[in-house]
DNA sequence: GATTTGACTACTA
DNA sequence: GTAGTAGCCAAAT
Protein backbone atom coordinates (compact mmCIF):
# COMPACT_ATOMS: atom_id res chain seq x y z
CA UNK A 1 0.00 0.00 0.00
CA UNK A 2 1.19 3.33 -1.20
CA UNK A 3 1.42 5.54 1.83
CA UNK A 4 0.91 8.99 -0.05
CA UNK A 5 -2.20 8.83 2.00
CA UNK A 6 -5.08 11.26 0.34
CA UNK A 7 -5.61 12.85 3.88
CA UNK A 8 -4.92 16.14 3.98
CA UNK A 9 -3.21 15.96 7.36
CA UNK A 10 -1.03 13.60 5.51
CA UNK A 11 0.25 15.04 2.90
CA UNK A 12 1.30 18.41 4.70
CA UNK A 13 2.83 16.01 7.01
CA UNK A 14 4.79 14.82 4.06
CA UNK A 15 5.86 17.86 2.57
CA UNK A 16 6.48 19.29 6.43
CA UNK A 17 9.24 16.91 6.15
CA UNK A 18 10.72 17.85 2.82
CA UNK A 19 11.59 20.60 3.90
CA UNK A 20 15.66 20.77 4.01
CA UNK A 21 17.89 21.10 6.85
CA UNK A 22 18.23 24.74 7.51
CA UNK A 23 15.23 25.66 5.66
CA UNK A 24 12.01 27.20 6.18
CA UNK A 25 8.94 27.36 5.19
CA UNK A 26 5.24 29.31 5.39
CA UNK A 27 1.66 27.24 5.69
CA UNK A 28 0.35 29.12 2.45
CA UNK A 29 3.52 27.51 0.66
CA UNK A 30 2.52 24.51 1.93
CA UNK A 31 -1.75 24.90 1.07
CA UNK A 32 -0.66 26.21 -2.46
CA UNK A 33 1.57 23.47 -2.81
CA UNK A 34 -1.52 20.95 -1.83
CA UNK A 35 -3.61 22.50 -4.58
CA UNK A 36 -5.26 24.45 -1.13
CA UNK A 37 -3.83 27.92 -1.33
CA UNK A 38 -6.50 29.36 0.57
CA UNK A 39 -6.75 26.76 3.01
CA UNK A 40 -3.10 28.24 5.27
CA UNK A 41 -5.44 27.47 8.04
CA UNK A 42 -5.83 23.96 7.59
CA UNK A 43 -2.00 23.57 7.56
CA UNK A 44 -1.92 24.54 10.46
CA UNK A 45 -4.74 22.57 11.76
CA UNK A 46 -3.43 19.70 10.30
CA UNK A 47 -0.15 20.35 12.41
CA UNK A 48 -2.35 20.03 15.84
CA UNK A 49 -2.01 16.24 14.99
CA UNK A 50 2.07 16.74 13.92
CA UNK A 51 3.13 15.51 17.25
CA UNK A 52 1.96 11.51 16.61
CA UNK A 53 3.89 12.30 13.21
CA UNK A 54 7.31 12.91 13.22
CA UNK A 55 6.88 16.38 11.29
CA UNK A 56 9.47 19.06 12.16
CA UNK A 57 6.79 21.56 12.60
CA UNK A 58 9.59 24.02 13.79
CA UNK A 59 10.45 24.23 10.02
CA UNK A 60 6.75 25.79 9.28
CA UNK A 61 5.84 29.39 10.14
CA UNK A 62 4.30 31.80 9.01
CA UNK A 63 4.12 34.34 6.14
CA UNK A 64 6.15 36.15 7.38
CA UNK A 65 8.66 34.05 9.25
CA UNK A 66 6.90 34.27 12.85
CA UNK A 67 6.79 31.32 14.99
CA UNK A 68 3.36 31.80 15.63
CA UNK A 69 3.14 28.01 16.27
CA UNK A 70 5.46 28.22 19.29
CA UNK A 71 3.27 28.53 21.82
CA UNK A 72 2.14 24.47 20.89
CA UNK A 73 5.51 23.48 21.53
CA UNK A 74 6.52 21.96 24.93
CA UNK A 75 8.65 24.54 25.54
CA UNK A 76 8.39 28.33 25.02
CA UNK A 77 12.00 28.58 23.06
CA UNK A 78 12.17 24.80 21.76
CA UNK A 79 10.78 25.83 18.38
CA UNK A 80 13.47 28.80 18.17
CA UNK A 81 15.98 26.37 19.78
CA UNK A 82 15.37 23.97 16.86
CA UNK A 83 15.54 26.66 14.20
CA UNK A 84 18.83 28.04 15.84
CA UNK A 85 20.26 25.00 15.81
CA UNK A 86 19.64 24.45 12.10
CA UNK A 87 21.44 27.39 11.49
CA UNK A 88 18.49 29.67 11.24
CA UNK A 89 18.40 33.06 13.41
CA UNK A 90 15.58 33.85 14.88
CA UNK A 91 14.90 37.44 16.52
CA UNK A 92 12.02 37.59 18.62
CA UNK A 93 10.40 34.85 17.83
CA UNK A 94 10.74 35.70 13.86
CA UNK A 95 12.80 34.29 11.64
CA UNK A 96 15.71 36.48 10.32
CA UNK A 97 16.00 36.38 6.87
CA UNK A 98 13.66 34.60 6.48
CA UNK A 99 13.20 35.12 2.59
CA UNK A 100 16.69 33.32 2.49
CA UNK A 101 15.39 30.35 4.38
CA UNK A 102 12.67 30.38 2.98
CA UNK A 103 11.94 27.32 1.08
CA UNK A 104 8.48 26.98 -1.45
CA UNK A 105 7.95 23.14 -2.32
CA UNK A 106 5.97 24.78 -5.11
CA UNK A 107 8.96 26.07 -6.45
CA UNK A 108 12.08 23.70 -4.79
CA UNK A 109 9.87 20.85 -5.62
CA UNK A 110 7.83 21.85 -8.44
C1' DG B 1 -26.50 17.89 10.15
C1' DA B 2 -25.24 22.59 11.95
C1' DT B 3 -21.99 25.29 14.68
C1' DT B 4 -17.40 26.37 16.30
C1' DT B 5 -12.75 26.49 15.90
C1' DG B 6 -8.22 27.15 14.19
C1' DA B 7 -0.16 26.91 14.37
C1' DC B 8 -3.35 31.84 8.12
C1' DT B 9 -3.63 35.58 4.84
C1' DA B 10 -5.14 39.82 2.91
C1' DC B 11 -7.71 43.85 2.92
C1' DT B 12 -9.65 47.94 5.11
C1' DA B 13 -10.24 51.69 8.65
C1' DG C 1 2.02 52.29 10.95
C1' DT C 2 -1.06 49.67 13.80
C1' DA C 3 -5.44 47.32 14.61
C1' DG C 4 -9.38 45.10 13.46
C1' DT C 5 -12.29 42.49 10.39
C1' DA C 6 -13.36 39.45 6.70
C1' DG C 7 -12.57 35.41 3.81
C1' DC C 8 -11.11 30.47 3.24
C1' DC C 9 -11.49 25.66 3.97
C1' DA C 10 -11.59 21.49 6.49
C1' DA C 11 -11.97 18.89 10.82
C1' DA C 12 -13.89 18.43 15.63
C1' DT C 13 -17.77 18.84 18.75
Amino acid sequence: MAQQDDNFFEKVYAVARLVPYGRVTSYGAIAKYLGAARSARMVGWAMNGSHDKDVPAHRVVNRVGLLTGKHHFEGTNLMQQLLESEGIMVKDNKIVDFEKHFWDPATELA
